[in-house]
DNA sequence: TGTCTGATTAACT
DNA sequence: GTTAATCAGACAG
């Protein structure tokens, strides 16, 4: 182990989300079309005019009765949904959200509420659906989930679409990282766990918050989620859970085939989705 | 582009 | 004392 890597490590611990600047132009949450070429969702310019009606923004919200769904279906509803955090100086921050793992209670070995097991750190998972579960991992990093119908089932969501705004976004990842490291592709931002914690501003306390009702963080429905959705979904297991025996295997992991910000592509996974089914969608590769 | 490695520290046993 | 739902950087091909 280096010492200049250790440093590195250290210092992200250190840092711990310290508020961010925000650049000049934030308030005007200014849309990137295209931001991901032609590989990211179909028409996302259009979706400018349907943010920025605030009526439109209330109907797209969605509420206690989206998320009361048992964990597996969740998790693929979850995929299209657009992700939205409010920061303090009003800026909104929106990713859609293209991978989630389903985490089932109970049974599932994997599940940090294996066995029905309640803890102070979990015990969001048995909050009512649509709760959300922050923790802490590797001593570093955070993940977010969200509470499903079923005792102790969450929803973890692994990857976004950065949508707006994605110059704070690159900001926010920054402050983990080192000065001289490269500067992040738009895929990158939010193509992990971890990942779209930092570049949402996602804090540890957002911990037992209704993702239903709660004003700086919340899910909306997406006005052009059909054209998004034209991707297959693919099931695939679920990521760094080995260790779990038989519960590693399953097909719990969702994800939009082809779209660039999947934070892992499992191609045994979509070989077996096709074998004996029709032939692929050119518009995903 | 893919694979491998090791850091951190709260939570848990 | 051990583990962990991750990540970024280094390196090989």
């Amino acid at each position: 182990m280096s010492q200049r890597k250790r440093k590195r490590v250290s210092t992200v611990a250190k840092k711990h989300l310290p508020p961010v600047p925000c650049p000049s132009e934030s308030h005007t949450a200014v849309r990137s079309p295209q931001i991901l070429g032609d590989h990211a969702s179909p028409h996302a310019q259009n979706l400018t005019s349907h943010y920025f009606s605030k009526a439109a923004k209330e109907q797209l919200r969605l509420g206690q009765e989206f998320f009361d769904q048992p964990c597996i279906n969740l998790a693929r509803a979850f995929l299209g949904k657009v992700l939205v955090r409010r920061r303090a100086d009003g800026t909104e921050l929106r990713g859609r959200v293209v991978e989630t793992e389903a985490y089932l209670g109970g049974e599932d070995k994997a599940s940090h509420s294996a066995g029905g097991k309640r803890t102070e750190r979990n015990a969001a998972m048995f909050m009512k659906p649509g709760t959300i579960y922050v923790y802490q991992i590797y001593g570093v990093y955070l993940c977010m989930n969200v509470s499903s119908q079923g005792e102790g089932a969450a929803i973890l969501l692994r990857s976004l679409e950065p949508l707006e705004d994605q110059a704070v976004m690159r900001q926010l990842r920054s402050i983990h990282r080192r000065e001289a490291s490269r500067p992040l592709k738009d895929k990158e931002l939010c193509n992990g766990p971890s990942k779209l914690c930092q570049a949402l501003d996602i804090p540890r306390d957002f911990d037992r918050r209704d993702l239903a009702t709660d004003p700086e963080v919340w899910l909306e429905r997406d006005p052009l989620q059909k054209a998004a959705m034209s991707r297959e979904v693919v099931a695939a297991p679920r990521i760094g859970i080995d260790a779990h025996g038989e519960w590693a295997a399953k097909p719990l992991r969702f994800y939009l085939r082809g779209h660039p910000c999947v934070s892992v592509v499992d191609q045994e996974a979509e070989r077996q989705m096709h074998l004996g089914a029709e032939p692929e969608d050119a518009a995903c590769n």
